[in-house]
DNA sequence: GAATATATGGTGACACTAAAACAATTAGCT
DNA sequence: AGCTAATTGTTTTAGTGTCACCATATATTC
């Protein structure tokens, strides 16, 4: 790692001429700035990054924060996050709540002194069970700017990109309703999260609406054996014609499990559920499913926060921005 | 954000001071260090990282590069990584190649200028096929450290976590032989890759000891219709009765076809893939797996990158761990 | 009164750049 | 020609936040 001061001194000029030179200032001699310019790609001479950013006060980093990469669609905005910023000169530093709300408040703690310029964040379960939003309020008050997806604090002053999960659902149970469903239930096994429940009351909603239908819900915890639990679900409910999941996993086993009942997708049994694109290939047929846009949401977070950044827009004046789901007809429905 | 010079000012004491107060300095007298430690609680302040890279030389940062984030494994180790980097006090900026060399020199040289101490990476599918690894030799060459994961450059002098794939393939094919199987293939999607090769040459090894047998592979490539490929497969081959999958979704896609056939699982047919737990449930019955251990590839690859950086290890000095697979019997199997 | 604690302050260095200062050359004008 | 004014090329200075190192000042001890 070559410096300026290195260059400097082999070349018997000064450190800011150096720079100068290197920066294309007008006020170097051409002779100068040529031999500046040799030496330094002879040792490929890099602008120390840290030292930059100690002197413009700020890091062109990001700081995001994510409940779990496991989960695809979390992956794929973190996807998404790190293109928007790649694509912007930022970089991005990745911690994992891991559900917790005290890992989201250490990575919070830990990357608010100076080591970004701003946070993307998904609530952890844990944080939304308690409800606890202090830790952002703070460091929104610290001068660093948040930007919340899916999983947001309704009561933090901060930019959001939500999906519309309450008509997301309402609309696919509509799309069962008018195949004549007569037996559709809803599978969660994100009842705890924000997102789940307004999932769940979409679903609702629907079904209320017929006048003749009864919600009928199987909320499936994270410790529960999950095929079992649908397993047994579907026993129960032999009658049953219809399948909206909350998540990927439930509509993957749900279909799957139907399958391997006897019945006939979709024939007998109507299943859709949130997935990605390479999770409806886990079934056979193809998972009829409501897309959520992952790398748009992640792209629109970096987006908006990138534009907070560099603009310095008032913290109380924020923006909710809601990607809107798609639903995908394949093969289980319909 | 607070800084030492206006704890100092607002204290009326020198900002060395405040510094060694706050550091615990015996040197600074009981009561002033109760006024600065008071008054530094009061504004949270927190000392500044970028100022304190610049001074250690050192950025407590760990650059990872992963081809793609998608990809359950390489999440799954991007965790471990992540886990073991803040157990020891590292971040982790991510740069994600998307299998592209271009990106992966990019994210190299963006990173090497000072913002991390160190890499882990796994190399993109393109640096594979072009066997492209100057740029590694260059960063390593600059002094900064590199620990390779799963996909390694065997000419590249540095630390490597890699799995046993061809022992692992080579196994789970004598499992499937033990069972009497008389026609099992193997199934890949990933055949540019040093991993897959090394896969199909466990499975074929195993077969070709038989000496009855002849190995029959189908390689599918990124931009195929995955299930109608393995569909058409199994429509051939209508005498299979067994399957080794090299990627967790031909193994997930390769058993729901399967059933979707009407072949019963395992008495018909046995499959086993590399996949992980979640994957596992995605098939009914529970697809039996090769596990990868990711989160110990991860969790390794920090330990061993963080150790050569604390500990100067001479860059000659190179280890490579090998992390073993797990055969996880399931339902797939007898 | 000298030696020794005890407490605090000042300086420099990390790598970088913007701004100001300073030479040295050139141009313009009487 | 001889002066100032402008231009050009370069260096100096300052400042970003932090801390190790060294210097200084005061109080205490014998």
């Amino acid at each position: 790692m070559v410096t300026l001061k290195q260059l400097a001194k082999e070349l018997n000029v000064s450190i800011s001429t150096v720079s100068k030179a290197l920066n294309n200032s007008t006020e170097i001699g051409g002779e100068t700035v040529k031999r500046v310019k040799e030496l330094a790609e002879l040792y490929n001479y890099k602008p120390n990054k840290v030292a930059l950013s100690l002197k413009q006060n700020k890091t062109k980093t990001i700081g995001v924060i994510i409940p779990n990469i496991l989960n695809h669609f979390l992956a794929k905005v973190l996807f998404g996050i790190e293109r928007e910023a790649t694509k912007n000169g930022y970089n991005i530093i990745t911690c994992i709540s891991n559900e917790s709300l005290d890992k989201e408040k250490e990575g919070l703690q830990l990357l608010a002194n100076g080591s970004v310029d701003g946070f993307i964040l998904s609530m952890a379960e844990e944080t939304q069970v308690n409800n606890e939003i202090d830790h952002f309020k703070r460091t929104i008050s610290q001068g660093l700017p948040i930007v919340m997806f899916d999983r947001v604090a309704h009561d933090v002053l901060c930019d959001k990109v939500i999906v519309d999960d309450f008509e997301s659902t309402y609309n696919a149970t509509k799309v069962l309703l008018a195949e004549n469903r007569k037996k559709i239930a809803f599978i969660s096994n994100i009842n705890d999260l924000s997102v789940g429940k307004l999932r769940e009351r979409g679903y609702n909603k629907a079904i209320l609406e017929t006048g003749t239908m009864e919600p009928l819900v199987l909320k499936i915890k994270k410790k529960d054996d999950h095929p079992k639990k649908i397993k047994s679900f579907f026993k129960k409910h032999k009658d049953l014609d219809g399948v909206i999941a909350a998540d990927s996993s439930s509509g993957i086993i749900g279909l799957n499990m139907a399958v391997s009942f006897g019945l006939k997708v979709p024939k007998d049994i109507s299943v859709i559920g949130f997935a990605s694109k390479s999770d409806s290939y886990h079934t056979v047929p193809r998972l009829t499913t409501i897309r959520q846009h992952a790398k748009t949401i992640g792209a629109k977070a970096a987006e908006m926060l990138i534009h907070r950044i560099q603009n310095g827009t008032p913290s109380d004046k924020v923006v909710t921005k809601i990607v809107k789901t798609t639903l995908i007809s394949n093969k289980s429905t319909l």
